[in-house]
Parts: structure tokens; sequence; C-alpha cells
DNA sequence: GAAAATACGGAGCGGTGCTCCGCTCTGTCA
DNA sequence: TGACAGAGCGGAGCACCGCTCCGTATTTTC
């Protein structure tokens, strides 16, 4: 897309992107759109033109993350410790998790919806958590009975519930534990 | 507060109330308080007399249910075997956040702002689960390093994981077997 | 039946997401 | 260089939201 459109045009892409980083980042993922356009010093319309929907925009703010923890993936299913590997890998997904409020319930809705334009990055970070755990299950190290849809769900679920505490990643580091070991065979 | 009021006051608050039942029940705990007065058959001021804030109509829903949890940590806390104990009780918690969608996060609102209507009952219902926390945590059989507080934010958040996916039920009851185990000592 | 107390209801305010369309400005081509 | 097509812009406008405020209606009391 750079390059290719009208110089006016990129350059309100970028005042855009730039408003709802910081936008998202004070107020969570349903930050006030007009106020993100205000904020870019652009009109309502522009913005919902570039971005049609807020999914567009996280996405776009997202998308070079979700393909790191994707390739971060794939990096750890070299690691020797299965188990470790996939502690490793849950741990940054949690940690990243707390850049925007509202931030896992964004991911869960994409993966749910699959015409989100949120979808796609995700399901790909999704498939990939996913080889981490089969490997782990594979190795004996983790619970057979978990799915990859179930691990990002608990991701989730515990990363959400940082979000509600005074102190989310203190909190989050203590619900991973839990889990970790909840997750483990027997 | 039956039998104190005008007839047409308690008439309006039984309306009401029936009216925000179905309401939640349907569309969550953010359902539009306007539908809920006008389901009611009840002016929009009314509404807000009987219930000044969204958690008053809550809390008037769910403080039987809530109490009732209470006395049910009381009642367990003396059966023979304190795990147990705790896992029925966390399961019986978590199967009834899914009566309305959205629950889970009124609860630990609730339970962060002490000015809410809802307060008083959350935290009435989070010490008597510390209490049988505390109690399996002296037998033995479960890691010493988990806060009631704790307990609550991770129930709430599997339950809210649940409300995410398509099976909440069955989703709740496997990440819920995860935590249990995570909650194990060692 | 009259007076006092209480409750009612909805207009109105400022906010939201989102659409639609007349106008502006940019890139292109003669 | 200047004109023109069309891509891009911006905000008025719609329907909804939570919430307040106050003139009116109803119930209770005397």
């Amino acid at each position: 897309m750079p390059g290719t459109a009208r110089v006016d045009a990129r350059r309100n892409h970028d005042l855009l992107l730039a408003a709802a980083r910081e936008a998202f980042a004070e107020h969570g993922t349903d930050a006030s759109l007009r106020d993100i356009a205000r904020q870019a010093g652009v009109g309502i319309g522009t913005l919902y033109r570039h971005f049609p929907t807020r999914e567009a925009l996280l996405e776009a703010l997202l998308r070079s993350r979700f393909d790191a923890l994707r390739d971060r993936a794939d990096e750890l299913s070299q690691a020797p410790a299965p188990g470790e590997a996939l502690l490793t890998w849950l741990s940054e997904l949690a940690a990243g998790s707390v850049t925007y409020r509202g931030l896992p319930e964004s991911v869960m809705t994409a993966l749910r919806d699959d015409r989100s334009q949120l979808h796609a990055s995700c399901a790909a970070m999704r498939a990939a958590g996913g080889r981490l755990l089969d490997r782990a299950q594979a190795a004996g190290e983790v619970r057979g009975d978990v799915t990859a849809a179930q691990l990002l769900a608990l991701a989730a679920g515990l990363a959400w519930a940082g979000e509600q505490s005074a102190d989310p990643v203190a909190m989050i580091r203590q619900l991973l534990s839990i889990a970790m070991q909840g997750l483990a065979t027997r």
C-alpha cells in the first residue's frame, strides 16, 4: 500500500495509525474512533475510508507483532525442551497482551469471526502455538487433552484477568505459573 | 423495602426486575437500560429512581445467588477433603457465571470498586472462598502462594474465556480441570 | 374530599458507531 | 503550463447509548 496511493492519503493513513496507537494505549481497544480522527487532525469519514472497521485499525497496529509471535513459535519448536519452549511462548504471548486493555477480547472475537480483519494473523499465531503444543504433548510433557483453541482461550483468560487487577503484570505471571503447572502431565 | 413503598412503586420495581433478568440473559450485563424500561412498560426515569446504577440492578438480581455461594463455601469448609471442597465450590462458582454474559467482568469491577452496589455481596463471597482456600492450603493440598483475590481472578478469567467460546460450559469445565491441577501442591 | 407526599415519564444533553455525498485537492496528460 | 478526471476529504446526519431534571400524575394521609 505505501507508494501506490496519493501522498495526502498516505500521510493521513500514517497520522491515523499514530493517533490510534496512542488512543488504544490510553483508553483500550474500545477508544473513541472520533477522538482518534480528531487527534489525527482528520475527518471521521477519512478514518472509515482508510480503516473500515475497528478491527482493521487494530490489525494494522498488531499484524507485525502477531507475525513475530508466529515466527517465534516456529523458532521455539526447534528448542531442546518442548515444555519449556511452550512456557516461554505463552509468557511472551501474555506479556504482549498488556499493551492495549481489551486486547484479549479483540483477539478472541477475531478468532471466532473469520470475516474480521484481525482473523488471519490471529489464526496464524494460534496455529503456530498449536504446533508448539503438539510437540510438547508428543514429548509427553503436556496433557494430551488440550487443544490449541483451549490453549489460546486459557492465555486470553489469564491476560483478561490481569487487566482486571491492580498489577496486571504480577497477576499474569502468577496465573501463568498456575496454568503451566496445570498443563503439565500428571 | 417490600410493603413500605407505594403500591405502584413496588409494582414497577418488580416489573423492572423481571425485564432486567430477561434482558441480561439475552444480551448480557450491558443490555440497554432503555430497553429494559420499555420492556417493563415504564419510563427511563423510573428505572433510574429504583436502580440508580446498572450495578444496583445486577445486585438485586444476584445478591441471593452470591449469598448462597457464600453459605455454600461455609458449608463446604466442614467437608472431609479440603482440596475437593475447593474444587466443588469453584465449579459451582464458575457454573453460575454463565447465566449472564459479561458477569465475570461485572464481578471483577465490583470487587475493585467498593462504592459499587455489587461490592458487598461479591466481597463476602470472595472472603468465604478465601476461607475454603486457607483450609486447603493448611491441609497441604493447594499451593501456598495463592491468595483469595488471585483465586477469584482465576475463576473469573476462566469464566470469561468460556463466554468467548462456542461451548462455554465445556470450555469452562476443561479450563477448570487445568486450573485445579495447577493449584495442587507439586 | 383536600392536602401532602411520593412516584412517574420523557424531553433533552452529550456521547457513541457508522453512512453518505458535495466539495477539494492531487496526479496525469496534452 | 494548464485543464480535467477522479481519488480523497470532511462533517452533517441518523439511530442508538447512559444519565439528569422537572412538570405532571397518582397514591396515601388526614
